[in-house]
DNA sequence: AAGGCGTGGGC
DNA sequence: TGCCCAAGCCT
């Protein structure tokens, strides 16, 4: 079929944008204008993938308070940069956020999207983003907003993502027309606010020439995306305790919790398995105690998590990719939110433990250096 | 190219 | 409680 023209189609997207914008610490105020700070730009478009904005905007104000510039990120260390992303989650982001502002240290911006696309963490999405709203290029960004609102507007039945290349070729009129970071943005704080998954058509500008809501199916485009939803397995969580120092997994190069200091677990045994009567022999637990268990939830997996605490009379040799760490540098170290969990009920006095705890398996894997287990 | 990668909010 | 989702990217 033949879609109307963008521009034609989208025009009352700018003044309503204009009239009913959030005001975000990374927005520039002229939307006619180069942006004054592309670096604010690009630190929050890595810190929006996959995250709502009131998560960010706390993780935002902080991280350009202390890096304000490109130049800044590029000489902070890989621990204090993970540390300013504990919480957030998706912690690859960071380290791609780190290495693109090191990049553009050195060899200063690029001038087109070719070169932006280049740049580690820049997808398609987010170099199209940042070429529109932080140069005011024509270039179209389609996030899940963008898509949710143009399948919307023009009927699309089916995943729209395919139809990317059509989608951004027919927007471009719109985007030079209405300004590249206006009609950007617009885009994104309609579906964000009003063209959500559940829909407020009573507030929108395009209600008028809206597909979706003519045909009555603005619960149908987009379709959902299938999700599986896995098994969860439980997981013992130990903070080991000898001669004032606690022992600590070392940040892992790759894969879940990748960057972050983790504290040892091991899986709960199976029903019936020995390894919960196996003695502690010589590790002589001086205090064994326990806090009430949580379900971790990640994106693939669910973790329900018995925290521990054991503390040891006589403490050994940290095996391969373990630290034994002081008490005072423990809360400087980034951890993801189910270790950081962990560290915060420190304080606090545990029980004795309901279930059989395996401090032969937890302690003789650890004795013998068993893989840090994330 | 399908799956891995965190966390919190809304209903 | 459980399920869906969120300004995606990388391999």
């Amino acid at each position: 079929m033949t879609w109307p023209s963008s521009a034609t189609l989208l025009a009352p997207l700018a003044p309503w944008f204009d009239g009913n914008r959030r005001e975000l610490p990374w927005r520039a105020a002229d939307l006619d204008a180069a942006h004054p700070d592309p670096y604010a730009v690009l630190v929050s478009e890595l810190m929006l993938q996959q995250t709502q904005v009131a998560t960010v905007l706390p993780y935002f104000t902080r991280w350009m308070d202390r890096w304000p510039t490109v130049e800044a990120l590029a000489a902070a260390s890989d621990e204090e940069v993970h540390k300013a992303w504990e919480g957030l989650g998706y912690y690859r982001r960071a380290r791609l956020l780190h290495a693109g502002a090191k990049r553009i240290a050195g060899e200063g911006w690029p001038s087109d999207l070719a070169g932006l696309r280049g740049i580690p963490g820049l997808g398609d999405y987010t170099a199209a983003a940042l070429a529109a709203q932080a140069f005011q290029q024509p270039e179209a960004a389609l996030d899940g907003n963008a898509f949710r609102v143009l399948a919307r507007l023009l009927g699309l039945e089916g995943d729209p993502r395919p139809r990317a290349r059509e989608l951004r070729d027919w927007l471009r009129p719109a985007l030079a027309a209405l300004g590249p970071s206006r009609l950007t943005q617009a885009l994104m704080e309609l579906g964000a606010t009003v063209c959500a998954p559940l829909p407020r058509c009573g507030g929108c500008p395009v209600a008028d020439r809206c597909a979706a809501l003519r045909l009555e199916a603005t619960g149908r485009i987009p379709p959902a995306r299938p999700r599986a939803q896995p098994a969860t397995s439980e997981f013992w969580l130990a903070a080991v305790e000898a001669e004032d120092r606690w022992l600590l997994a070392e940040p892992a190069g790759q894969g879940l919790l990748a960057g972050l200091w983790r504290w040892p677990s091991t899986p709960l045994p199976e029903t019936g398995a020995d390894a919960a009567a196996e003695p502690i022999g010589t590790y002589a637990a001086a205090e064994l105690s326990a806090w009430p268990s949580w379900t971790q939830v990640y994106t693939h997996r669910r973790e329900r998590v018995h925290p521990l605490r054991i503390r040891l009379q006589e403490g050994f040799d940290a095996p391969a990719g373990f630290a034994w760490t002081d008490p005072g540098r423990l809360g400087e170290l980034p951890m993801g939110r189910r270790d950081s969990r962990l560290r915060e009920l420190l304080p606090q006095p545990g029980a004795a433990p309901l279930l059989p705890v395996p401090l032969g398996l937890l302690l003789g894997g650890l004795r013998r250096g068993g893989s840090p287990s994330p």
